[in-house]
DNA sequence: GCAATTGTTGGGAG
DNA sequence: GCTCCCAACAATTG
């Protein structure tokens, strides 16, 4: 699930909750999920830092303490939670122990996890390149973007190279907002598209951060997704799926050319 | 037992 | 370098 919206409501987690606050222990209850050192040094260096700031880049979640930043990374099904239980969740792999309660990074797959990184360049190279933040990109931009790539345009939006943030859910909601066809060459697509594409992908990561997910309401495309017989919202024909990029596409063969 | 799953990476082919 | 496809990672569900 996570995609960008999802990771920008975990950075307000860390946001409402450790900033300003000292990480008073660390337990790495699944080493697989820390990467670059062992699970014990992990708990080590961050014990007894503070938490000094939050960025979201792409899907990536930083934070930056008086020691080394930490990144998240959080693949198909991670997520990261306040508990003032001290009762495990099921998946918690490592918990961040602060005053009055607990972050936990949570991960039943765990595709990705957790980095520590000293400076700028460590940062640049576990993040590795990526196109400009979505939610920071202009309908102008992404225009200018899109064009340069001869692939299937849903493909160039989730190439985090490209574009950073986008993930098959939302690729899928702002295409058919767009009513633009997932498989259509993205160098292809006329200049009324690309603007369609602009302005959905605008609208749609605008309402998606701000519930930290993408709605599933009834507009959505969404809430189409893992429904029997999926019906498009806006005129109620049958969805259809298709593999793209290797990953499933919904869409409406009705509305979307 | 088999297929599929919302992310990413690396390898190989063309 | 670009594009496409596949396998792998891990755990679970249908």
């Amino acid at each position: 699930v996570p995609e960008l919206p999802d990771v920008e409501g975990f950075r307000r987690v860390l946001e409402d909750h450790a900033i300003g606050e000292r990480i008073a222990r660390v337990d790495v209850l699944d080493e697989g999920v820390v990467h670059g050192t062992s699970g014990a040094a992990f708990e080590r260096r961050l014990a007894g830092l503070a938490i000094t700031r939050t960025e979201r880049r792409g899907k990536w979640l930083l934070a930056q303490t008086n020691g080394p930043t930490l990144l998240f990374h959080f693949g198909m099904t991670g997520s990261l939670a306040w508990s003032t239980k001290d009762a495990s969740e099921r998946f918690e792999r490592v918990r961040f122990g602060i005053d009055g309660g607990h972050l936990a990074y949570l991960d039943q797959r765990k595709l990705r996890g957790v980095w520590l990184a000293d400076g700028d360049a460590a940062i640049e190279k576990t993040i590795g390149r990526q196109g400009p933040d979505a939610l920071r990109t202009t309908g102008a931009q992404l225009t200018q973007l899109v064009r340069g790539h001869r692939g299937a345009v849903k493909s160039v939006l989730m190439d985090q190279h490209v574009l950073a943030g986008l993930g098959n859910m939302s690729s899928d909601e702002l295409l058919w907002r767009a009513r633009v066809a997932p498989s259509r060459r993205a160098n292809e697509l006329a200049d009324g598209e690309l603007g369609a594409l602009g302005r959905a992908m605008r609208s749609v990561l605008r309402a998606s951060v701000r519930v930290g997910r993408i709605p599933t309401g009834r507009t959505w495309l969404t809430s189409q997704r893992g429904v029997r017989d999926p019906h498009c919202p806006r005129c109620h024909n049958s969805l259809r799926t298709s593999r793209i990029g290797g990953r499933t596409s919904l869409w409406c063969p009705t509305c979307q050319h």
